[in-house]
DNA sequence: TCAATTCACTTAAACGTTTGCGTTCGTAAT
DNA sequence: ATTACGAACGCAAACGTTTAAGTGAATTGA
């Protein structure tokens, strides 16, 4: 590898003016400048990250720490999606991703926040994970600057989906449409979780309508089997809901593989309505309502805001960014009036 | 932060006999040691890996490239699953994965490997892009380590899924249920669609099944609405095919929709035969018929196989690995015996 | 008893950068 | 003719490691 004491040498100068010149410092002569930069171009020369961010103390790179509970990774679209914009955005800034890995069993392995610390990541974005993690808990904590996607820690940048438009768009569009026996699988407890079904309750009152407690059940988000299962239960009732409600788009699909397996029609039996927006969606028969959540808007914001806190920390505050998704009307819904 | 030198001077010693001991080298004496590694922890020291690469010539940091036509990145359901895989093996072994960022519009941006070589990644993975971009060839051709996926170069280790065994297990499959009159959408040009379409045809030749040319239509990869305009072509043929092979699931979701617009019910009017096996159509009904391509096999290869070219480079050998994958039948396919 | 060996540690150089300070020199101002 | 100054460049230290070679003391062997 050619390093700046190779230029330095066939040019004739010293090492410091090498750098200096690829750097466009302004106590260089013109001419100089142009003449190691030529030589750099011939040599072939890149520079060393590492060497460079001894002296700088910045690395460029930015760790990614998530994990979700069915250790889908990669696969679970709505991280994908925003992990995909997230990239996309820090590159412009010429910033590079590197996972923190995330396997808890491999004998020897570090703390998240001792893996970041060994990388010296400029910063971290945080997502899908256990939150209440000490491990988690103590990377938030640290002096690395973190953004968290979905949940509020105090003194820490979030960036979240606007869950309370989300439901009250979908109550609103489901009872607009005459429905008053709505039935809602919920995910498992957290925050995300419990601003959904707040608002749900909220918003239903506020519509005048009653919920029995027979209709809220809680899967977990992205068990199609756990939706199929809670789904047959709903239709064990004597009143049966007219439109159910389900943690997304994923378990969405497996509470219709119950209807139909019931014999139901969806949506002219039940209505069905999911919450997500994932892309394969669009392209499956019957098209499902949903809510598309604005995976680019969230990956762009995260991006955004955790480059302002490494690059400006004095000027940026923390603060709570809320992206609002938009109703995907699909044909799911029934027209009850 | 805390380095060897804190160490050093807490333990009146010197620096070196920190890295060593830290290292368990054998020449530092027990006591010596255990001394040095409890004021580490007691100081919260975290190695530098930035220092350590500069004198090892070792990142233990892997590159990533890939970059598909639709811009899909990380939503591209298979490569986002091969290199989930991917992640968890390397992982296993202490490497991290970073992005090649693959952001050709940016100004200033460098090409592939001049961003490989910045970042000394020790080895580099490389899917779904233009194999013959020159950037691409490029980093292929340079000394460092590279395992490709899906396409074979001279002179480098390549993962391949079965896309023959692919082709004749779903020949055969449908041949046996009594299909004559086969379609194939087929992908748009590159040697995976290649080996899959000569496969094709040579196995129904095998099976002394003649295939029509107006049979054979190109769409792209994951493009459902081509597949779906492809699909309604198909149908205006005056002999229809009693089943229709697509390139991906994708496009097979994209075909049933023409097929349901033009009232036609699959399997009972047309079957439809998928390839990938993504994850969600395991959930959503009609099950696809499809061939599922081995994911985390092919992950697990790659990773496995570029270590021991880094690692290992002189009794590491060159080679072609396939990675068969699996037929998933589904309920898309009407058994016509 | 003395040389040879082993043990436990230190020295110092090196990896490739960046950067504050110093030096040299030609030119302009006094 | 002296002083002052800016332009252009070099010096050297520093970042945090690793490692070959060196050193001194204790142990061993004959």
């Amino acid at each position: 590898m050619v390093s700046l004491k190779d230029i330095a040498s066939k040019c004739n100068v010293s090492v410091a003016t090498v750098s200096k010149a690829l750097n466009d410092h302004s106590d260089i002569g013109t001419e100089t400048k142009t003449r190691i930069r030529e030589m750099a171009r011939k040599l072939g020369y890149v520079p060393n990250a590492a060497a460079k961010s001894m002296k700088t103390n910045r690395t460029h790179n930015l760790g990614v720490l998530f994990m979700d509970d069915a250790n889908s990774g990669l696969q679970h679209d709505f991280f994908a999606s925003v992990l995909e914009s997230f990239k996309k955005e820090v590159e412009k800034e010429g910033y590079d991703i590197t996972f923190i890995s995330n396997d808890r069993t491999r004998p020897g392995r570090t703390s998240y926040l001792t893996h970041a610390r060994y990388r010296r990541f400029d910063g971290v974005i945080i997502a899908n994970v256990h939150f209440d993690d000490p491990e988690v808990v103590e990377l938030v904590k640290s002096d690395i600057p973190v953004v968290t996607i979905d949940h509020i820690y105090n003194d820490t940048t979030t960036i979240l989906s606007d869950n309370v438009d989300g439901m009250n768009t979908l109550v609103d569009f489901v009872v607009e449409n005459g429905h008053k026996d709505i039935a809602y699988i919920h995910g498992a407890d957290s925050s995300v979780t419990k601003a959904r079904l707040v608002t749900f309750h909220k918003r239903l009152q506020e519509h005048g309508i009653e919920i029995p407690d027979e209709y809220i059940a809680e899967s977990p988000y992205r068990d199609t089997h756990g939706a199929y299962e809670k789904t047959l239960e709903l239709l064990e009732l004597p009143n049966r809901p007219t439109c159910i409600f389900y943690p997304d788009d994923y378990a969405a699909y497996g509470g219709m593989r119950a209807l139909m397996e019931k014999g139901l029609k969806v949506p002219d039996d039940v209505s069905v309505v999911g919450f997500d927006g994932i892309k394969v969606a669009r392209h499956i028969r019957p098209r499902l309502t949903t809510y598309r959540q604005d995976t680019d808007g969230l990956g762009v914001q995260a991006a955004k805001n955790l480059i302002d806190l490494i690059e400006r920390p004095k000027t940026t505050l923390i603060k709570q960014i809320v992206v609002k998704g938009r109703l995907l009307e699909g044909d799911t819904l029934k027209k009850l009036n």
